[in-house]
DNA sequence: ATGTCGTGAAGGTCACGA
């Protein structure tokens, strides 16, 4: 086996029936290698399995429960392992779809992939009144503890994590910071995951931190593009063993603008392996 | 921050999740 490059995706659809369309768009002008899809809104039966196999994408991983979050994994590769709702198997989260994992071979040896869908947490980030903010750091707690017992290497996590950790990955820190998905306890409990698992953000890797970059905008706001009102809530993280082979990265906005869009842009890296 | 979405069950609109 040869080192060749690699282009993993990562993209919250916001129902894939409704957007496939826009999804073999993406597919064949980027060609990724694996494309992690969040929310698709629809139970296994119901995904567009062969839709997407006559886009090339004959390996899929689908992890899917009616109307709410669910992930899926497409692939142009065979996994060699695989498994899915590795977390929140405590009774309150039992029914959520919000994990899948598949395992491939590359030149560099096996790259884990995990998908994650992070529950987004409500309304107000109060551990008292809001038991959908308990559940997210909860969800977490849990992904720090997985991922500080596995090992440490050859692993990429992208996904809809729900956190924007920096100041600069939402339009205004100071209006933001005690809103859910910038308030002080997820970003301290998404740092907790990143160092648990020896992650970098390959995002902030390849941007600095002091400038502005987001991958979601609120359908609520059609001035979105002129304000630019958005936040980064998208991730994709890589072990340390793996930034330096990562080439690039790349939030592709203008998917953000089209017809009925998702709420969320694709994210992408591309690296050797 | 809320001016908007998508789903599904019910029933021709609403509750829920985001």
């Amino acid at each position: 086996m040869k080192k060749r490059d690699w282009v993993i995706a990562s993209w919250n659809i916001n129902s894939v029936r409704l957007r496939k369309e826009l999804v073999a768009k993406f597919l064949k002008s980027r060609q990724p290698d694996f494309l992690c899809l969040q929310e698709i809104k629809c139970q296994d039966a119901d995904f567009p399995t062969g839709f997407f196999a006559d886009c090339g994408y004959t390996h899929q991983l689908v992890c899917g429960q009616p109307a709410y979050h669910g992930v899926a994994t497409l692939s142009r590769h065979p996994f060699v392992q695989q498994a899915q709702r590795t977390f929140g198997e405590r009774k309150q989260d039992d029914h959520h779809a919000r994990h899948v994992f598949g395992a491939f071979e590359t030149a560099s040896g096996v790259i884990g992939l995990h998908n994650f869908y992070v529950p987004s947490g409500g309304g107000k980030p109060d551990l008292k009144d809001n038991p959908k903010f308990a559940h997210k750091l909860r969800f977490l707690k849990d992904m720090k503890s997985f991922f500080s017992k596995d090992k440490k290497e050859k692993t990429i996590l992208v996904g809809d994590l729900n956190v924007a950790p920096e100041e600069n990955d939402v339009w205004s820190h100071e209006k933001l910071k005690n809103s859910i998905g910038h308030s002080p306890s997820e970003v301290s409990a998404l740092r907790g995951v990143i160092e648990g698992g020896n992650f970098t953000d390959t995002a902030r890797h390849f941007t600095p931190l002091n400038k502005k970059l987001y991958s979601w905008w609120s359908y609520r706001t059609p001035e979105w593009r002129k304000h630019n009102y958005g936040w980064r809530l998208d991730h994709i993280w890589a072990t340390q063993d793996l930034v330096q082979k990562i080439k690039k990265y790349e939030m592709v906005r203008s998917y953000r603008g089209l017809t009925k869009p998702s709420d969320h842009a694709p994210i992408l890296i591309e690296l050797t392996l």
